[in-house]
DNA sequence: GTCTATACTTGGATAGAC
DNA sequence: GTCTATCCAAGTATAGAC
């Protein structure tokens, strides 16, 4: 039935592969057709590939959908983790989120996960699959939050969990909206917003609450 | 082709005519099937109509879809509309803000923007349509924070347009992110937060800027 | 592993009787 | 205005040759 997981050594190095090829069709198909438009012939006809590879392969086309968005939840976390964890406060914080949209935008990231959420608000099944692989992102912020606010007069204003979730669901409900109107113009516009208020709320970060050290 | 508009007068009383069966079955099936799963003939089922009608009536699935969107504008409007214009302070509105995401929920609306909006998503014509329809609560939403920032320290860290687009795409992103794992209780959670720091941005709200008056 | 061919299903949409 | 019947397109998925 599916072949044996993967014959070789798919490493991180991007190419190669029908399993790799079709993956990337995937993401493109996702960015340019959207997420009712990315059907297993479109897919293949975007890879330059047979139909028939996508069952074989992954089995079936949300299989092939899922692995396109954990091929690109990886990218991401490769790509701005670091930086991500690096940053010491809301104005280095503010520029990243700016560059990631940026990024996002050039690379179809975003899109691929919006249009996978959007594929999964309409189905049950795949909603189920799709919440899993936000998660992380939600924690992560969550993390970086409760450290950032960590002993000063905001630890109390604003809890960590509730408020990332709230930031990832703006970041997502900003992209479906821009994704909408075919314009990105709004989120930068609004990203700019958060860049210029960014160094009030780092100065609230000084605020040390009493007594510890 | 198309009927002759409405013939009779359709006033704000909710029931009768196949017309506005078929919207309301089609409301109902986007709750409970999803976009993807809302077909002409599930729509039919769900009224107990005869699925023709459908295209009769509304001439495709799509122009029933938007019409049943409008529809729901229209109640979302005439309901919290004048609770929102008499609002006068960040404290009402977080407390308005909670209870319209119940009536919400119990009501299926913002379920059936959301599955609209990732309709719109995943296809490019139906999008257009569904932005068209969210604008004028991205509006609303900005009238109303001019109106409480104008003459006050918020006034330029909070520019309108820009805060109102965020505040929309965060309340989208939020219910879509909600309904991809089933339970609102994190979105619940966050609204309960907005509803405790709502206080201290009344306090912020009272700093007017030198001059005027 | 990859291709062609095809079975099966669902959904949009229309024709034409009533 | 409503129904039955039907056409047609597109999609998932599989069988079987290569």
């Amino acid at each position: 039935m599916a072949p044996a997981e993967n014959q070789g050594s798919e490493t991180a190095t991007e190419p190669a592969g029908t399993k790799a090829r079709l993956v990337d069709a995937a993401i493109r198909t996702l960015t340019t057709k959207g997420f009712a438009g990315t059907s297993a012939r479109e897919i293949a006809a975007t890879g330059g590939l047979n139909q028939a590879l996508v069952f074989y392969h992954y089995g079936s086309v949300q299989n092939l959908l899922l692995a396109a968005l954990d091929l690109v939840s990886a990218r991401r976390l490769a790509s701005y983790g670091p930086r991500f964890e690096r940053a010491k406060s809301v104005g280095e914080l503010a520029g990243l989120a700016s560059e990631i949209y940026q990024e996002d935008l050039e690379n179809g990231y975003v899109t691929v996960l919006a249009e996978m959420v959007a594929g999964g608000v309409s189905d049950r099944e795949l909603g189920a699959a799709v919440v899993e692989r936000i998660e992380p992102w939600i924690e992560m912020v969550a993390s970086k939050l409760s450290q950032l606010t960590a002993g000063t007069v905001l630890e109390a204003l604003i809890p960590a969990r509730e408020t990332a979730f709230a930031i990832v669901a703006l970041y997502l409900g900003m992209d479906l909206l821009s994704q909408l109107d075919g314009g990105h113009a709004r989120a930068e516009a609004l990203l700019d917003v958060g860049i210029r208020n960014a160094p009030l709320a780092d100065l609230l970060l000084l605020q040390r609450e009493g007594g510890e050290r």
